[in-house]
Formats: structure tokens, sequence, C-alpha cells
DNA sequence: ACGTCTTGTCTTATTTTTTTGAACGACGTT
DNA sequence: AACGTCGTTCAAAAAAATAAGACAAGACGT
């Protein structure tokens, strides 16, 4: 369920309204520009109250995540904080990796791509390059999108039991997002035989007027996989022939993704040994 | 009241105790390791109760600062995290002492410097200080560059595990920016192994025709680092042996800059009493 | 195929933390 | 020396986190 917050304007993300996300979206206006804040430019940025703002900068400091600054009335990041940083970037191999295939793969294409899993009944994009186009959607990563009218999202569909399908489109009313959005149940269910027959999923402006959408399953090893690779293109430069005639670059790019997570490092001495592998 | 950690290392430091640390110290343990943890793997390495961190972890997928990966049983960070780290690194650079550190460098070696990590396949320009002549490749903070064909990037490979390497390389073709650019994933290995050996990597024309680049990494305590220091310059000013003169003042550096961020105060919450400088 | 064991998820009272206005103290400026 | 600005502290109400136990869903082995 979405509720959304209404009367309530802050900096923070529209989602998520917890102490510890403020928190994190003050860090974000902190990181944002190569300038140092003092307590009361970030009351007028964030609009907390002061001595909210107080208690958190203070409670950052105390634990080396910020360092006060100059005449101490300023705060800059701590070198916990920094230190996060570097290893978060340092230590996502696997993030690298799908982002450079996923990069090859718009160079191949030439229009936007983007690598999408299911998440609940929606499908969400994990990652996305844009391509050079001047005229392009712009769909962020960490965006999410109805199952029932992208093309990731009838992959994912494709590849459940009809109960499962079932279950996750009972849970709510097909939205109609577009005048060809498919609102039947049973013209869902027939696109969907096709999308498994076919190994591929259009989306021709189901969702959004004037985006065409492709994807295809990044195969797993076990069974059903959560995961899609997808290009997007304004209709005006891809039409659904064109997008077809893209499908081998986009299994190439599948395929190259599903080798990515098979092998693992096991280079650790960790404290507690399971028996189990 | 007193429950004290059972014999489980905490990963957070002793004194602070609130649950946004907490939560933050969850973030350091998924962080520090180049693998993705499931929610009891977690419960392994943190000694939280499942529920707890079932809630902070669902709690850090709605904000969209991580993300569930592969069967949807294992957590890796998010989109805004990732993008939080990079601003956070990027935007600290210019104030405080590593741009003095670097500009001190530039003094010394007389050409243009800069500072830079890995993030996901690429190495990004954290801090720059150019050169006074007039000749120069204009490179601004934030850019990117390929690892596969920058001095700093292989810097950064040669200390990944072979596993890690080949995760990051070889699931997309290496792209050839100039006629040296190595695209051979062997002809590469072999140079990430010299570069393991001699301690520093160059990078000549393999990114940029006339652009020579060497670099060195700017050593952590413990393992490793994604923080290198490099020298570039038009080859016509710099050939590799003059570069190689340079090392002796590259390393200075970056010994230096690993110095900056060594100390953690460790501020106890002692009221009342702040020093003033 | 069946039971079993592991793993993720939900629900609940209880405890802890956060919130916020208002007041206090310290500094620099006029 | 008074003023305004800024950082800091307090205390009660409000909100959130905690953690135990129970539940559901798969994986696994026999």
């Amino acid at each position: 369920m979405k509720v959304v917050p209404h009367s309530k304007l802050d900096t923070a993300e529209p989602a998520g309204d917890t102490p510890t996300m403020r928190l994190f979206a003050l860090l974000e206006v902190i990181a944002a520009k190569d300038q140092r804040y003092s307590l009361q430019a970030l009351v007028a940025e964030t609009g907390l109250p002061k001595p909210t703002l107080h208690r958190m900068l203070q409670q950052m400091e105390a634990a080396g995540l910020l360092q006060r600054e100059g005449d101490g009335r300023q705060y800059g990041t701590g070198t916990r904080l920094r230190r996060l940083a570097e290893n978060l970037l340092l230590n996502d191999s696997h993030h690298g990796a799908r982002h450079a295939v996923l990069r090859h793969l718009v160079d191949e294409v030439g229009e936007s791509c983007n690598i999408t899993a299911l998440s609940g009944s929606e499908v969400v994009y994990l990652d996305r390059v844009e391509t050079a186009a001047p005229l392009r959607f712009y769909l962020h990563p960490g965006s999410r999108v109805p199952a029932h009218c992208s093309a990731s999202g009838k992959i994912f569909l494709a590849q459940m039991s009809p109960g499962q399908r079932r279950r996750l489109l009972a849970h709510a009313p097909l939205e109609a997002y577009t005048a060809k959005t498919a609102i039947n149940l049973d013209v869902l269910e027939k696109e969907v035989k096709r999308v498994k027959r076919d190994g591929f999923a259009l989306d021709d402006e189901e969702f959004l007027p004037g985006l065409l959408c492709i994807a295809v399953l990044v195969p797993a090893d076990s069974g059903a996989s959560n995961l899609c690779v997808a290009v997007q293109a304004p209709v005006m430069r891809l039409s659904a022939d064109k997008a077809r005639a893209l499908l081998p670059a986009l299994r190439r790019a599948a395929l190259a993704l599903s080798h990515i997570d098979v092998d693992v490092p096991a280079r650790s001495a960790s404290p507690a040994k399971r028996a189990r592998a």
C-alpha cells in the first residue's frame, strides 16, 4: 500500500519517514555540496527544528561519522563515514560487473537500457544506463513500475505458475496507464502465454505514451530468475520491429549477466564456520 | 536491562549505542566485504536478533539504500547508498588536507595530479590539481574513466582477488580507446601482475592518445584501499622513464594521504566540556 | 513423497529513543 | 555595553525500536 505523505514537504525523499531515514536525508544534504554547513544553515536547508538537528549532528559526531571543522561550528564528513563510502564503492564488484555489461549493451544498441527485478507486485529498476541521444525518458534507478504493463513485468509473470500469477494480479485491479494498457485478465494471460513462448516481452506504450520497451530474462541456473534486461526508447526511434532486431544483443547481455553471480570468492576466514556450505 | 552482547564481536565502537548507530554498524558490515549477505548471515555476523535485523533491512530496502539480489534473500547496496557514497567522496575533496597534499605534489613534480577512487567498474576523479604548464589535459573532478585503461584502475584491479577481477572484467568486452589499450584479458592479467609486483601502474596512451599517467595506491591500515594518487602529463613532456623518476614523490604523497584519515577521535559523550579551537 | 530443518516474515507488549518548544549561555557587532 | 545571532540544554509527550514467540514457505535428506 502506498501511503502518500501529504501536507508535509521535506527535503527528504517521498517515501519512508523514520528517524533513521531522516538522518540519511540529512547526510545526503551534507554530501550533496562541496561546502561545510553550520547548524543553522542545515536548519534552513532541511526545515527540521534546531534541537532535533543538533542532536542528530552531535550523535554523528560522537560516532565519528561527522567532524567539526574550522571554528567548531561547521560540520564536515568524518573519517568513519568516508571509510564507509570507500569500502562501499570498492567492495561491490557484482554491481560493477552488471553496470559494465549494461553500458556495453547501451553502446551496442544505442538506446537506454536497464536491469530490473520483481519486488512484490512491482518491477524495480536496479540499474540503468542512458543513451547519449538527446530525446529520452528519464527513469532513475530505484523507481518502480507495475508488473502488468511493463516488459520486464510480463517476463516475470510469464515464469510464474498460474496460481502465483493470479494471486499477484488479483491483489489489486489492473490500472490503465495508457489506452494500450492491458487491464483485462484474459488479455493479459494470453499475452503472458505469448511471452513464455517467444522468450521476450514487449511494452508498446502500455505504461507511458511514446515509450517502447523490450525485455528478456537473465537466465539462472536453478528455476526462476528475478532479473531482466531491457531496452527502452521513444517509439519515434524504436518501432516494435526494430526492437525485435535488438534481441540478439539483449540475449548476449542477459547471458553475460547470468554469469556474474555464479562464482563465489570464498577466501574469508570467518569466525563462525558453518558445516553446511 | 544490561543485556551485554554475548561474546559476539560488535562491529560498532563501544560508545554510542543508538538505533541509528547500530544501523550504521550494519552498513559497515555489509560494505566491508565484496559479498552479499542473507538475513541470517548478518545475524551471525552482528549478533542482533533476527526480527530486528529484518526490520532494519526492510526499511533500508524501502528507502532504496539496499537492494535485494539474486533469489531475493540476499542484500546488496542500493543505488541511493552508492550515490551518497560517491557524492561524499567527491564533495569532500576540495577542502581539507587532501587537497593540500595534492597541491604540494603538483609543486614537486610540475605536472597535473589527481586523487581517484574506484566506483563500479570505473575510476572516478575525486580531486585534481592542474599544472601551470599551458599544454595540459583538462579532466575535471567527477569524471570517469574505465578501469582497464587507466593507471589508477590497474592499481585497483591489482589488489583484487582473481575472482573479483574476473567478475569485473570478463563479462563485458574491454573497449579499445586507443591502439595501445589492452583489450585482451591475458595481456591485462599479465600487466596487473606486473603492477602488483612493482607497486605502481602506468597508463601509456592507453586511454587518450598523448596522455601518460602513473599511479600508486594510498595505503590503508587494513586490507584494500580505494584511493590512488596519480600524475598525468602529455607524453611530450613526460616519458615513461621520467615518470618512474617521480615515484618517490608520488609515494611520499600517498603516505601523507594515508595518514590524514587514520585517527578516530573516540570522543566520549561527556557534557558541558567542549574544546574550542 | 513425506517429514524435518532451515530461513524469512509477521504480531505483540515493553522499552527506548526521538521530538519540540522554550529557556539558557556564549560570541561578535555595532 | 546592549543587541542580535547562534549553539546548546531541558523535560514531557509522542513515536519508534526491540525482541520473543509464532507462523509460513522452501530446501533437504531419508
